[in-house]
DNA sequence: CCAGATTTATAACGATCGGTAAAAATTCTT
DNA sequence: AAGAATTTTTACCGATCGTTATAAATCTGG
């Protein structure tokens, strides 16, 4: 688990005792979310503390009592955000079904688009405006991450198994028409004449992204029905 | 020419004579090329006019003196960075093999994020934002474009010349992958260990690119050497 | 060379930015 | 219920935001 490093990037301020949600929501919670959403909008150099404040319904120094300061604040949403992003790279198992494997990612990260617009629409800005904050734990944390990937598809091609392909272009792509359906979300209501994406939505671009991928490593769409029992994980 | 209706969208100051350029080069574009950058990288909010003036080496007042405002100002890029991927849509003529027109399609949106980087970011950052601005514009211009290619793509579909697909999801895609490698570039380049893409990694974008669609379409990669000679489309 | 128009620079405005100080309100402990 | 500790609000700060006013510089045509 390499990514762990990702804790040197944020000091949290209380470490005290008691935990209690007394009257409302907790607050933190609700800032963190308030913020997501402004970031993951504007960026942070467009974000301003007083839209995060209106959007949590607390006063604007409110937040200071919680975080440091703006950018204390966006590095906390970041780091989640780069969890997130990472713990679902990680998440490829490399075992089973070339087929099933590539599907079950595809439908991780579309789903993840549906669920979390805000927090990819975020990591898009922080990629757009530089990568200025993340820098560093995407060399560190997610490169070697993608790495591991990307020997695992070039063993499949050396073996025959697909077509070739460049892995490291394939993850490119991969990454970017899944998260196209949250980045891209107003262009595709627009398009569509939509107030907001269904789950139809979401489905037909599941299976039009596992369409290309598969279909561009000519693999086909069936992951070979299972020869034998359930029971047996091919190999390791 | 349906897009030509984006001359409404902006309004320009002084239609007077004579074009000088005396001095140095043309302060206008000096501008333009300036803004495009910061609003590219930083969005319309985050984006600010002593940033503008300073990329573009002139006092900030200036600024003032080509354009209304900072709204005007944004409006000129958005309308260049529009027109321009009206028309590479448009471009997208449905004349030819199809392998060979989808092909071209891919390579010049890959060339397009190759050579105006900053042009694909504004896009994507105004997207993102929500399109404010270009929601319009997109509603009107771009969407009755995108609704003639995908009846193009449906019609290739229902003559069997390629597998049935989401023609709109397949663009939505298309879009994702090529503008990726301008739009991400920060994260691509950290993750191959470079200081900037060069030509031989837009060549193997293409590549990909060419072979998921293509693929994903059921399609062989060469486009049919001759126009009756191939008649068994045996994959590989 | 000079008046008039055009282009650039300087100064400064109100609004808003991120952030602080300190008081008010609330909760916890006793 | 009283006092301490914690949570929230009010008031406000200097810096920067977009923008305007206006003066200096430059370029024009005669």
């Amino acid at each position: 688990m390499p990514y762990d490093d990702l804790k040197a990037f944020r000091i949290r301020k209380s470490p005290k005792g008691g935990r209690k949600p007394p009257p409302g929501l907790d607050i933190e919670a609700k800032i963190l979310d308030a913020a997501e959403f402004v970031f993951g909008h504007f960026g942070f150099r467009g974000a301003t503390t007083a839209l995060i404040a209106k959007k949590a319904a607390i006063a604007k120094p409110h937040i200071y009592y919680y975080f440091e300061d703006k950018e204390d604040l966006y590095r906390a949403i970041l780091e989640r955000a780069m969890h997130m992003w990472a713990r679902e790279l990680e998440a490829l198992d490399t075992a089973g079904d070339i087929q099933t494997i590539l599907i079950r990612y595809i439908h991780k990260k579309v789903d993840f688009s549906r669920d979390h617009p805000d927090l990819s629409r975020l990591y898009a800005n922080e990629i757009i405006s530089g990568a200025a904050f993340i820098g560093g734990f995407i060399e560190k944390v997610s490169t070697p991450l993608l790495r591991d990937k990307v020997a695992t598809v070039e063993a499949w091609a050396s073996s025959g198994a697909i077509r070739p392909i460049s892995a490291v272009d394939l993850f490119f792509c991969i990454w970017a028409m899944t998260q196209a359906y949250a980045d891209f979300m107003s262009q595709m209501t627009i398009m569509k004449h939509k107030r907001a994406l269904q789950d139809a939505d979401y489905e037909t671009a599941k299976a039009t992204i596992v369409q290309l991928v598969l279909g561009g490593l000519g693999l086909a769409e069936t992951p070979a029905p299972q020869p034998r029992a359930a029971r047996k994980p091919r190999r390791t």
